[in-house]
DNA sequence: GATTGGCACTCGCACGGAATGAGTGCCAGG
DNA sequence: CCTGGCACTCATTCCGTGCGAGTGCCAATC
């Protein structure tokens, strides 16, 4: 790839084409686009583009399509990520300002996303490994049944009943909460297990009637919260919005939707599909059969991450057909991600 | 509507028509049901049928189609509600035992709901309103900021922070939380307002310095408190699953798919569509344009409501085109909105 | 050597007419 | 009231044709 007409040549392929949705010929391309040459140039310049793989033709007497390969390029080297408008910026402060606790933060976000893309937007909730412990609360709903509350810096609330067989006093209640949250106030959830479990068995305590129960308690408390930090079922949380947008795409039914539907359904296959996060403001996007999921040929991610103090913690983006509005698709994510993330860090 | 074997007749229209998705004629009819008649007896019937309004022909060389007086009539008259299975019942019990919490619970109820009926699931979150405050935990995150987590009988937690101006000291926030459960524990919502506002203006306290303070706070707690109780926009909460269930009507996508995806994302329109809850394992379906939305003139919706105690608390159902298995999906209603109920009942 | 206008060619698609056949309505006889 | 027979309707399917968008190639031009 030498030639510098070619790759605007490509470049506004992928744009009338994301544009109209049909192939776009050679006439139409030079109309549309202010390239000064003739029709006959540029068709000289996309027979070479087809010979590389960029573009490819759905039949002889049509126009052209770009290929994965072509998108690739595209996002790799023609364009540049075109920053919001001053508007779009308050717009997106605004929404998120509102939000009262982190559901409703994550959903806002999605809300946000698809609506700014035109896409299915999926968020991922703040993952628990790498976060910290913020507090962890003991509330005696009955004699003999303990809620545990466990609450995270990302602002995840964390709760799990747990029925004991002793009577448990206020008293016993209350110093088990400050030696737990002494121990693991602050402290990364990988590690808070060790914690946790040191208050369980203390070294230097004798074997005596009262510690004994006291420990049992403090056991059973320890292993159920640990129990909940490890969930990691509640690492697959996600939040989906915009299905809707897919209606755009109800020609390409079979081949576009259908798959995606199907795919949404599954949390696991979708976290798989948006990849690891990436921290730093750097969007992932993945076109189409560059992916790990043959049936999902068709579909492309643009994806990030995004947590407190840019560490990601979690995943967040698009995921729609490989004609989808690259440039615009990665602007909007990385500006969500940016504002979410600064919210988790005020919270 | 007199003849009795019409109705077998009408029956038989309806249960082909789902089965097959394709307009039933007489000698279709005769064929795959056992009526011991000939086509052209059947053809009379269906003309009176027709006559009368339950079927409608699409075009004249077509078979019929059940309009929606003929599903209504269905659902009615002609359908005797079909217990689950054995095996069904143990899979729902055993499905639904394993959660951990409130939303785990509804999440799967929401994808049991859609794999039984293989339609779109719709579960609503239990409402606050009806629902009574088990507990009200005061936790300091830091001097100023407190986080109130509010638990209900639903098992339903709700959390809000808080910005005071002053420090708040450990035993001020002690004594005001056993204060704030001494007198809301067990209330319901909607009375507990009430007595939240008589604890921070106690009619006998004198105006002191020390007091004026905890009552400042106490004042600040309750209002977020009773705000967070009110906060309506929770309970607009639902859980959608099954969505690519819709793949199956892929045919029929700008008339019953894409409106219905649309209405997916606009939960408020949502929870009108699905109606009010219905206590007591009463089912209610709405075919097509017997709902508030003319978009949605080719959708139905079976629902009920459910809750402890058989007290509908919130709305759950399945929704889907007209042309759907309704005895099949009223029995899985009503199985799961049992299940579900029985589940909050032990919590 | 790149660019351009010209021109023949390809091929999908839209349009129109004919054949097909499922399904109906009606009628006369049981 | 049911049934077999029969003429009729009309959506769907299948060709065949014409059209036109778009291409590829070539010779001429700058």
């Amino acid at each position: 790839m030498q030639n510098e007409r070619r790759l605007s040549v490509l470049r506004a392929i992928v744009e009338d084409y994301v544009k109209t949705e049909e192939p776009v010929g050679s006439k139409a391309l030079v109309e549309r686009h202010g390239l000064g040459v003739s029709p006959a140039t540029v068709r000289n310049d996309m027979a070479a583009l087809e010979e590389e793989g960029y573009i490819t033709a759905p039949h002889t007497s049509a126009g052209r399509v770009p290929t994965d390969k072509g998108y690739r390029l595209f996002v790799d080297r023609l364009t540049t990520v075109k920053p919001m408008t001053a508007a779009e910026k308050r717009a997106i402060a605004g929404f998120l300002e509102g939000a009262v606790d982190l559901d409703d933060v994550v959903s806002r976000s999605t809300r946000l996303l698809s609506q700014l893309t035109r896409q299915v937007a999926v968020v991922q909730y703040p993952t628990l490994s790498r976060s910290t412990v913020r507090h962890v609360e003991l509330v005696a709903l009955a004699p003999t049944r303990l809620l545990l509350v466990l609450i995270l810096s990302t602002g995840r609330v964390e709760q799990r009943l747990l029925e004991v067989t002793e009577e448990v006093s206020e008293e016993t209640l209350a110093s088990l909460r400050t030696q737990i949250n002494t121990a693991v106030a602050g402290v990364v959830i990988a590690e808070a297990g060790e914690a946790l479990r040191s208050i369980a068995r203390p070294a230097d305590q004798p074997a005596d009637q009262p510690a004994a129960a006291h420990d049992t308690l403090a056991a059973a408390v320890a292993e159920t919260l640990i129990e909940a930090m490890n969930d990691h079922r509640s690492d697959e949380r996600i939040s989906i919005g915009g299905t809707s947008n897919l209606a755009r795409f109800g020609d390409s039914f079979d081949t576009a939707v259908r798959p995606l539907l199907e795919a949404l359904e599954e949390h696991v296959v979708l976290l798989k599909l948006m990849g690891e996060a990436t921290a730093g403001g750097l969007v992932t996007v993945r076109i189409g059969a560059e992916g790990p999921y043959q049936e999902l040929s068709q579909t492309s991610v643009v994806a990030t991450g995004y947590g407190p103090g840019d560490e990601a913690l979690a995943t967040l983006g698009v995921v729609g057909p490989t004609r989808m509005d690259y440039p615009g698709s990665m602007a909007a994510v990385r500006a969500v991600a940016r504002y979410l993330s600064r919210i988790l860090d005020e919270a």
